[in-house]
DNA sequence: ACCAAATAGGACTGATTAAGTACTATTTAA
DNA sequence: TTAAATAGTACTTAATCAGTCCTATTTGGT
């Protein structure tokens, strides 16, 4: 099953959980929020403050809070920062990486639809997920 | 990195390499012309054959065949056969599949972007992936 | 009738990745 | 100085993926 990992699951329910504030929330309480183990709401805020989703404050009365708001905060960003990113193939990265020798010509179009699904990833903002306000469509022109 | 597995690369150049024809291709014919081991590509096409992608016969001078053409063929069914099918998370399958216990308001979100996603594969099929003409475009309605 | 060439269906092994946990060092406010 | 927190890394187990192999069945040709 084409599916996202469990740690980036969890790690939408870790954002949802923090605020843009000046009281940063820690490990524990981001765990007791979510009803996650602390270690594992450990593990993913560390990863989401690696790639600059989240900022902390270390030492006591230390913590972690959003650098920017839910609704600037795509999907994408989300599946980036916890498993480096998305694409369907190999080729539709890296031309190189072609697992044919010689005849395969999917890589152009696998780039393109890489693409409008990455472009989804990106529209979608974590609010919009909780908010369930936003429509979206997708439209294919021939 | 949310990707496809190998073998569902793969399955896309197996499925370009057959024609629908009355003179069934030989998993060795297939192997040789993507350049894959005979034995990966005997299993991808049994899996496709099972989805219904393909029909088989059986015996001297049997092999495999398309049921139907390329441009009838879906990214999705292909991963949907491969894989078992895409899902960007559990909860935007199944409500119950929720990993918090209790206020966890993303699957309604997660299920209309999962569409969005679901759409595009869908929308996208094996020719166009080869044929490179088809222009889609995302559009995001506010 | 027999043989050779195929698919059908499992079962098995090794490699890779994911998930979860644990440990140690460092920072910082009280 | 101490307690509470992040930072970084390493480890272990579990799960999945990739690839191969074996046996049974089917079927056309000689």
């Amino acid at each position: 099953m084409l599916k996202m990992s469990k740690l980036t699951e969890y790690a939408f329910m870790v954002i949802m959980a923090l605020k843009k504030s000046d009281v940063p929330a820690s490990a524990e309480q981001v765990a007791r929020a979510t009803g996650l183990e602390t270690p594992t709401a450990s593990k993913i805020l560390k990863q989401l403050k690696k790639a600059g989703l989240l900022a902390a404050k270390r030492g006591a009365t230390g913590g972690y809070f959003l650098v920017k708001s839910k609704q600037d905060i795509s999907l994408h960003e989300v599946i980036k920062a916890m498993e480096g990113g998305m694409s369907l193939t190999d080729c539709a990265e890296d031309d190189a990486a072609c697992h044919l020798t010689d005849a395969c010509y999917m890589s152009a179009g696998m780039k393109r639809v890489n693409q409008v699904i990455l472009k989804a990833l990106e529209s979608v903002t974590v609010s919009d997920i909780l908010d369930d306000q936003k429509k979206i469509t997708l439209q294919i022109k021939p």
